[in-house]
DNA sequence: CTGGCATAAATGTTGCGAACAATATTCCTG
DNA sequence: CAGGAATATTGTTCGCAACATTTATGCCAG
């Protein structure tokens, strides 16, 4: 669907605005499809997020910090996502011996299954969706890292 | 930033699956630019795209639905949304004489100013961040579109 | 004209997460 | 060793998502 068509609106005030306002409905797009596939496993996206992290290191722990910073959303709670995951089970919380004011985390067996089956689905509704062959989405990826260049 | 550094990863299936995390993360980093700018001015992203969507109509009057149909993040919420503008008198709510299951929702004179200067803020946020000229801008559009062309 | 379905809006409820402050513990450096 | 920095947790408030339910109204088939 066009972006006029899904928001009724036609009236940008240049390309860098419509760019501004697709990015974040086709963001908004996209994130809705994962909630949907998610859920049947029932994860929110920021849960799913902390094992797929977590699963990058299995069956190495990860502090607390190291997970934050490799989150799409930075957020201050990451303590109170863990604590979700904990109470279903799905990853494990030690202190740390070396440097006793961090917390080390890992999953579980269930939650490494549990990542494991939430990526196939998910892979599987990106291929569906996904309008773009490789060069159009390493294309896309390029403007919009050029588009972040005032980091 | 390039995204590796910023999620501090390397671990991408395909070009497609890294413009997918490329694609939320930049909306985080949009809309994280775009709360900084508004709370200035006591909003949130949400209640400010409801007042940009009055403002496409002010000073005419528009219904709870149509002002849902136009919003970038559709929400069954919007009543509520609204609620919290009533508090701050930005927006005045009429019961709709034509079709009585209507109310129509119209901009006060603060609500124009709030929506036009907060407007100002952002256009000139957007202007200062975004790296990409008028044809990069562009290109950017039509991928996000040929990319949702599932819908 | 009316009975039943559709539509618009509001409301109830639960849960997640953002944002920000505050605290406790531990580490590190001078 | 003292004082500040770093790490994680906790408290609090708020906005919103999601989903169900309710109320009022419109509309259409019979």
């Amino acid at each position: 669907m066009k972006l006029e068509e899904a928001i009724k609106s036609n009236r940008f005030t240049d390309p860098a605005h419509k760019a501004s306002v697709n990015l974040m409905y086709t963001s908004y797009w996209m994130k809705t499809h994962l909630n949907t596939v998610l859920k049947e496993n029932g994860l929110t996206i920021e849960q799913f997020n902390v094992l797929r992290i977590l699963k990058g290191k299995h069956p190495e722990q990860m502090c607390v910090k190291d997970i934050g910073s490799r989150m799409i959303e930075k957020s201050s709670n990451v303590p109170r996502i863990i604590d979700r995951l904990l109470i279903k089970k799905l990853v494990k919380r030690t202190p740390s011996r070396e440097d006793k004011r961090e917390t080390l985390i890992s999953l579980t067996d269930n939650g490494l299954k549990q990542v494991e089956s939430s990526n196939i689905l998910v892979d599987a509704m990106q291929k569906r969706i996904s309008g773009l062959d490789d060069s159009e989405a390493t294309l896309l990826s390029e403007l919009l890292e050029k588009m972040r260049n005032t980091d």
